[in-house]
DNA sequence: GGTGGTCTTTGACAGGGATCAAACACAAGT
DNA sequence: ACTTGTGTTTGATCCCTGTCAAAGACCACC
């Protein structure tokens, strides 16, 4: 079935899934499968292509000359990422976990430049959002934007499938395995979340868990 | 001179300075002047035009709730801001120093797609490796990033004039003004750098310092 | 050139997160 | 269902950085 970094393509048969303010990106594709931590692409590649997600999740991430990897960003279901500054990539690329993508040349007509505009500012702003959350002092503060990020994104508020490990949300918002699994701990004995399992997590107390960081 | 948030225009005489690759911005244009902490927009306005920095540096925030501000970027003498996503502005600017502007309305037709991608790609960019810099662990690190981007922006690997105070590379960094000033002193008793004044950095040893944080 | 005020530096101390370590839970495949 | 390995949780300790405090340096203005 997945083969590591090897893909394999088939045909989508049902409706197009809800693709935002990419119109471009509605129509029928052939899908690549990816395992999880497959290789998208790596940095130093030429960054020729778009991809869609049309199910499971991606980190973009980039190694610093010490080993430590910072993701810079994750990308889930119906969300759009590959456009970068350069002709190359700054940035590897990797499924999370079991991952679909719709993959669109940006040399062959299928990308005009006003949707590449609205995905460069998305990006911009999404990273802008970021190093606010990156920068906060909090553990606690960092993981509950992330969540609530994370729900928003997916469209539930009150529960959330964590596409990605304890190590990812570490490496995207800067803080150990350890600080990560104890600030979970905290807000459950708060009783403002519950959890069932590693992934998956229900938000009982929304509004509290937005005070704690907003 | 120098009016606060108010503004005086004049024209340059002298040959238009380094644009870089934004071509339209080579006009001489008029010039606005701004004191330290001169407001240049505000989160919330229109945003209808670019500005490339003539003399002066920008500080772009953002405040939160709890009345932190976080800088999300500098802008030097020769750099262009103040594309964003929406159509107002998500962030507040202000001259760190006496500043000089160019503005460039971007509903007159003076601004056109491809440049306008350039930049968006490059803010993309910025943000992005800004991300890498705040979340590195150490404050030596953070301090030793930011001086080498600056010299290189600066276009002199030896010597920097920081044209902002403790509290703006703090709120940029992610760290308080102590801790700053630790860091520099640390850099010096390692016989890195040397300080002339506050503001006047002296790199005594870039690899060094390179090796540090890169 | 003097002076006031702001910015910077340095010190002492405490708290939060990193690190090292080990027990525990869970998922995948046999 | 069992087993094995990976991922997660929890504990103990140390260090870095935030906080509070005060002295010192620098700049702008008079």
């Amino acid at each position: 079935m997945f083969a590591g970094t090897h893909t394999q393509t088939h045909h989508r048969s049902g409706p197009a899934i809800n693709s935002g303010a990419v119109p471009f990106l509605s129509r029928v594709r052939p899908i690549s499968l990816f395992a999880p931590d497959g290789e998208i692409y790596a940095q130093g590649e030429t960054a020729d292509a778009l991809y869609r997600v049309e199910f499971g999740a991606v980190r973009v991430y980039r190694l610093h000359t010490d080993g430590r990897r910072q993701i810079v960003a994750f990308y889930l279901a119906g969300e759009t990422f590959g456009l970068e500054a350069g002709r190359t990539h700054s940035f590897f690329a990797e499924a999370t976990v079991h991952t679909g993508l719709a993959r669109f040349s940006s040399f062959a007509g299928e990308v005009v430049t006003q949707e590449l505009m609205t995905l460069a500012l998305q990006s911009m702003l999404h990273a802008q959002e970021h190093i606010l959350v990156v920068s906060r002092q909090s553990a606690i503060e960092k993981l509950g934007a992330f969540l609530l990020d994370v729900a928003e994104r997916q469209g539930d508020l009150e529960h959330i499938d964590l596409q990605m490990t304890r190590v990812d949300i570490g490496e995207y918002l800067g803080m150990t395995i350890e600080t990560v699994s104890r600030s979970f701990s905290k807000l459950r004995d708060e009783g403002i979340l519950r959890l069932h399992g590693a992934k998956s997590v229900e938000i009982l107390q929304p509004a509290k868990l937005a005070l704690l960081c907003k």
